[in-house]
DNA sequence: AATATCTTTCAAATATTATTGAAAGTTTAG
DNA sequence: CTAAACTTTCAATAATATTTGAAAGATATT
């Protein structure tokens, strides 16, 4: 495979991905685009790349910083500015395990913890199964939520070694 | 706050968090419904509930049963069907990481496989990026794909004693 | 201060995805 | 067999999300 063919194959099968994890396909489009990039790339080299519009590309740049995944880089004597992605995968898994953590999974359970309150005899039948299928989401939620904590705190390989021992 | 009032909200609150995360918002609404509901309900309550149409309902139930995660319950001399969400939330996940695995991870790490047989020079810089992030992304990828494979084979409290013990 | 270079914004246009509803299909009962 | 009860399909429609591009905003240069 020509580096040109495998570059599209690769830019195209991490926006598949993300569009189906709840990124803009862009997104995951440029973030790929720059994982692959020995250099940093100016918003006219991502356009140009891509094919998308000034607008589109300074939005997902943007969002995509926000995330934490990419960083400008200035250049002396150069207007432009250069962006690039965070090339340690397991720091990017990370960056977006953390960022979701605070984005999805902490409103959702500030929302569950409320919902427990709800008024009415407990040994009404909807009542009963309402409070405790929100009951057992938190716990679940709660779970997963404590262990990605603890995830994001390990270096990869201390996490792996864990895991392997854990599932030995 | 009253059982109405709390079953809109972990509804929309389901729905809201099911579409962030490629799930569509009806069926996400549809799961939310059967999880709190003491009974399975026919299509017509689901509809009637939700306020969405005839086929939309069938649609996302079909999908829902695609996903394991809602079963058909069939009633002796009555030709309706009636559906119940798994309620085991433990269950659920299992079955949703099950089938993202399946449906999302494996065919990722073919193309990612694939990808690193590029031809060219093994110095050229843009090729060696290239060969190296595929090469990170997919070492990554494998991991977490292992410590999913591991995680729904075991059950939710030897699980979580495991991870207790890891992070301590 | 005027101009050039680059970045940001956002309303309008486009593309994508979800939903409807009526018609066709299926199964059971009489 | 025919009707009734229910389920499924799918083309048309609606809703949502993404993208564009031109104008406005910055900031540096002459």
């Amino acid at each position: 495979m020509k580096y040109n063919l495998a570059k599209d194959k690769f830019i195209q099968t991490w926006g598949t991905l993300g569009s189906s994890w709840g990124i803009s396909r862009t997104m995951a489009q440029v973030h790929a685009l720059l994982l692959i990039s020995p250099e940093a790339l100016s918003a006219e080299e991502i356009m140009a790349d891509l094919k998308i519009s000034r607008g589109n590309a300074n939005m997902t740049i943007r969002d995509l910083m926000g995330w934490g995944l990419v960083f400008k880089e200035l250049r002396a004597g150069d207007r432009k500015e250069y962006f690039i992605a965070e090339k340690d995968i397991w720091k990017v898994a990370k960056q977006i395990i953390k960022e979701r953590r605070k984005r999805e999974i902490e409103p959702v359970l500030a929302v569950l913890e409320e919902l427990k309150k709800i008024e009415g005899a407990k040994d009404d039948k909807k009542n009963k199964a309402f409070v405790e299928a929100v009951t057992n989401i938190e716990s679940v939620v709660e779970k997963a939520d404590f262990a990605l904590d603890r995830a994001i705190k390990l270096d990869e390989n201390a996490l792996v070694n864990a895991l392997f021992k854990l599932f030995k």
